[in-house]
RNA sequence: GGCCCUAUGGUCAAGUGGUUAAGACAUCGCCCUUUCACGGCGGUAACCCGAGUUCGAACCUCGGUAGGGUCACCA
């Protein structure tokens, strides 16, 4: 591996569904490394057991799969840095903490969470007050020899200003005196997340750590340990949160927000990678629709938002729809299809002509089902569907022309969308009556629904003749029935 | 509370000292039309506030205000 390679990481923990803060996270690491010809490792922080879900680190190789972000290294894919799972690292930890020490930039420190506890001020802020900063060496090697329970703490210097260049926020820098000496090893042995965050960066050399702006502010403090280490620091890039209204990040709690829901209601993978890669960063020309090889060439660091953005399901939708209607039927049909067939059941309708009918009228899959609703459900509607005062529609005429067209279909046998048409349109001619009064009050009498995905005729042909005669020779029955009472 | 960060229409956002302050979504209206949709055209709507600097500030500086983040032997 040369110096000069990028090298990023998507460090997610299995503990549930892919958020889509989260994902968003993954997919700027990937189209940085991407863009930059460099490499995009997966690793997988599953050290918090209490929180850790069955079956979650399937989800994260699902959802990486299907949003097409792949890796080039990971735990399925050793690229000679692993292992890529932290539970796996845990014995290399304690030896670099021990290390530290050793050069100065950590102690061991012996107090107890009682007197820990003690050092808060009431409001729930605690400072440790380093009362074991400074422990004589031979005092240590005692309790340590004595078997005392102890952590190892990170030796923040005195009087230094710790300070880097964000790739997306500019100059960061913190005076040393706001920063704690935090536990780098805890009692037990373990590294605590930050501390195994810079060991497992360190080690598997990543160049360009891309993470949320939670951790803007304590950067400096992770970059003193790379120093104490003389090892090189990465670049950083923070992301700003993406929130669920102007006060509320996107949490795992708001239901909708995860990768695999959206899925299931009906979302184009490309389409939701898509939109959150806009949420966040805006490329130079603009685009809104772009491709992943589109995303990848125009990803540039300078785009990138300062602030936070709410997340917009209903752009994310007008996004969907675009992509559905870019589609060729063939592959609409075969996305569609699952969701068609649902509607459908067991009638025999023609499952193209459905599709080719939805493509422009929906924007999410899952809202295929209810438009076609109509095909299974027939029974008594409102009559006042057929008041319509621009077409000069009422009860009265809409009874006459439901009657002249379904005579005049009752002798068709040649049933397509140009002999249907036709055929109406002569009938209404010969009865003196506007087309478009007709194939009004013929919709109706056909779907009993007061909007239906597309007219009478294109109703009459996937309904079929006996169908679409059926359900006219009904409507006229109630139409002549209110008529009489009238 | 300390520290860090942010602030352009309802939402996403362009904009980096001189602009009629883009564009998209949403919304409203019109056209097309056998309902819906697609498509086309148009409208409403924004620089958080206050001081500076400057001939000139959305843009630079400072101060407010508001919001977010962070201050664990959680990750």
């Amino acid at each position: 591996m040369t110096d000069n390679t990028v090298r990023t990481r998507f460090a997610p923990s299995p503990t549930g569904f892919m958020h889509i803060g989260n994902l968003r996270t993954g997919l700027y690491a990937y189209l940085f490394a991407r863009k930059n010809g460099g490499r995009f490792i997966l690793r997988i922080e599953d050290t918090d057991q209490e929180r850790k879900v069955e079956g979650a680190v399937d989800m994260i190789y699902r959802t990486l799969a299907a949003a097409g972000i792949d890796y080039d290294e990971g735990p399925d894919k050793d690229g000679g840095y692993g292992p890529y799972v932290q539970t796996q690292r845990m014995g290399i930890y304690k030896q670099y903490a021990e290390e530290l020490v050793e050069r100065g930039g950590a102690y061991y420190c012996f107090c107890d969470k009682e007197r820990l506890a003690s050092l808060g001020d009431g409001t729930g802020v605690h400072t440790y007050d380093r009362h074991c900063r400074n422990l004589p060496k031979e005092e240590v090697q005692r309790r340590l020899a004595a078997g005392e329970s102890y952590v190892i703490r990170q030796k923040v210097p005195d009087g230094v200003v710790s300070e880097y260049e964000d790739m997306v926020f500019g100059k960061i820098s913190v005076d040393s005196a706001d920063i704690e000496d935090g536990v780098l090893l805890k009692s037990d042995g373990l590294p605590t997340y930050n501390f195994a965050n810079v060991v497992d960066d360190h080690l598997m050399g990543i160049t360009h750590v891309i993470r949320g702006t939670e951790y803007l502010s304590s950067t400096p403090k992770y970059n003193l340990i790379y120093d104490a280490f003389g090892w090189q620091r990465p670049k950083y890039m923070h992301l700003p949160p993406i929130m669920k209204d102007a006060t509320r990040k996107l949490s795992k709690r708001f239901g909708d927000a995860n990768f695999e829901d959206f899925i299931a209601k009906g979302y184009l993978p490309e389409a939701i990678v898509n939109y959150i890669a806009l949420l966040g960063w805006c490329p130079k020309d603009n685009r809104e629709k772009m491709t992943m090889q589109e995303m990848i060439e125009a990803f540039d660091t300078d785009g990138i938002s300062h602030s936070s953005s709410i997340f917009d399901e209903a752009k994310m939708r007008w996004l969907n729809g675009e992509y559905l209607k870019a589609m060729s039927s063939e592959r609409f049909y075969d996305v569609a299809l699952p969701r068609i067939k649902q509607a459908v059941g067991e009638a025999d309708y023609d499952l193209k002509e459905l599709a080719s009918l939805m493509q422009t009228r929906v924007d999410v899959l899952g809202d295929i089902p209810e438009k076609l609703a109509f095909l299974n459900e027939f029974g008594d509607y409102d009559l006042a569907m057929y008041e319509h005062k621009k077409m000069k529609v009422d009860r009265e005429v809409a009874l006459r022309a439901v009657r002249v067209a379904t005579d005049a279909l009752e002798a068709l046998d040649d049933w397509t969308e140009d002999s249907v048409k036709q055929c109406v349109c002569l009938a209404a001619e010969n009865a003196g009556m506007k087309s478009g009064q007709v194939m009004f009050a013929m919709r109706v009498a056909l779907t009993g629904a007061p909007v239906t995905p597309g007219g009478a005729i294109e109703m009459a042909v996937v309904l079929k003749k006996s169908e679409s005669l059926r359900r006219m020779r009904r409507s006229l029955q109630m139409l002549e029935s209110a008529q009489q009472q009238v």
